[in-house]
DNA sequence: CTGTAAATTCAGAAAATTCTGAAATTTGAG
DNA sequence: CTCAAATTTCAGAATTTTCTGAATTTACAG
């Protein structure tokens, strides 16, 4: 590896982080070294700085741009092309999870829907559904609550998630302000 | 697989999403067969259902246990050991980010911080120690996020990721109400 | 203690994944 | 069109991961 030591440690430990979340070593070392990189890289570049084929990078490129995480640009006059990663790491971050929830998370919900619609033949599986359907209920919880806030500006979500839970005692106090004397208010999905 | 139709489809494509997850793919059946169990499994049980090894299955509670992800009891006069998974599933999600968090986020988070300690040698170290810190600093709102969050009971963590991003404009009116004229009031961390 | 059922370990087999080099294809300048 | 640089493809090699059966260990009833 041809890196200097402090980029070829971060290399390194992201390729094995990214093994460990399911995508090939040498995937997350190229993405890893394009996210540091000063400038787009072109494919060369990579074989020289992980010291793998030009095959091998040409595949974990293509892998890189199917989840839109790279992307590729044509510099005048040069026939080579030079990929690099988005300077927002918040866009970034919302095109990781946009993607995973592509491709897992909304197969599993079609499968859980599907298995729910079944007449289960038997006591067993009539309890699998009942297990289903709480997977089911708190997978849709979080992709709900994702699809919500997705939708915010970065500088809004950073105010959302800094706050953590302080959220749920502003969300008290505010209740408790608009009370109306006779009927409860609740901190639920029907709020405003 | 000698499982009914429904729960066999079930375990298939848990096993499936596990393996895109760094899970191996029996290990994933393993859980999956004891999530929807309606009694607690002993090991000879989960060889029957899956038509594995009993080696194999021995190895993958081992483990699901090294992530507390299965429990074991013993049954009064029975010798063989019962294995289950948490009817909540709340608690099974809780132990489930808890413990990637540890396996995972905290050695990048220290991998991160050891790298931005270091003095950069050159321009390109430089350019690289920059964006460890953005991913760093994003590691650590996501973290303390979910640190805050995960304190939470569950009813009232039910209630928060309903509301998704309606919290943001309860801020707002709550930060309108409580203006103090002549400082301006923001929703941040610092709030509260 | 003895015998036996259950659980674990582990070396090597089997399977799956990853990687490479050679060949084929694409691209664009001249 | 021609040529050469860049890129992609892919069959098989190399590597890694997973799985199994046999041997070992553990646990406990009698």
């Amino acid at each position: 590896m041809n890196l200097p030591p402090l980029c070829e440690a971060f290399v390194l430990h992201f390729g094995e982080m990214g093994s460990r979340w399911g995508i090939n070593r040498t995937v997350g070392q190229i993405y890893a070294v394009l996210f540091i990189a000063e400038h787009p890289l072109c494919a060369d570049d990579i074989v020289e700085r992980l010291g793998v084929s030009r095959s091998n990078v040409s595949m974990g490129l293509k892998e890189l741009q199917s989840w839109n995480l790279v992307r590729h640009r044509q510099v005048q006059g040069d026939r080579r092309e030079f990929f690099s990663t988005p300077d927002d790491i918040y866009a970034i971050v919302r095109t990781l999870v946009e993607e995973r929830k592509k491709r897992e998370i909304d197969p599993t919900l079609s499968m859980l829907r599907e298995l729910l619609m079944q007449a289960p033949g038997t006591p067993e599986e009539r309890h699998a559904q009942a297990r289903l359907r709480d997977m089911h209920e708190l997978i849709e919880l979080l992709t709900n609550w994702y699809a919500d806030v997705q939708k915010l500006e970065t500088e809004r979500l950073i105010q959302l998630l800094s706050l953590g839970s302080k959220v749920v005692k502003a969300l008290e106090l505010k209740d408790r302000l608009f009370a109306v004397p006779g009927g409860k208010t609740r901190a639920t999905g029907q709020n405003n």
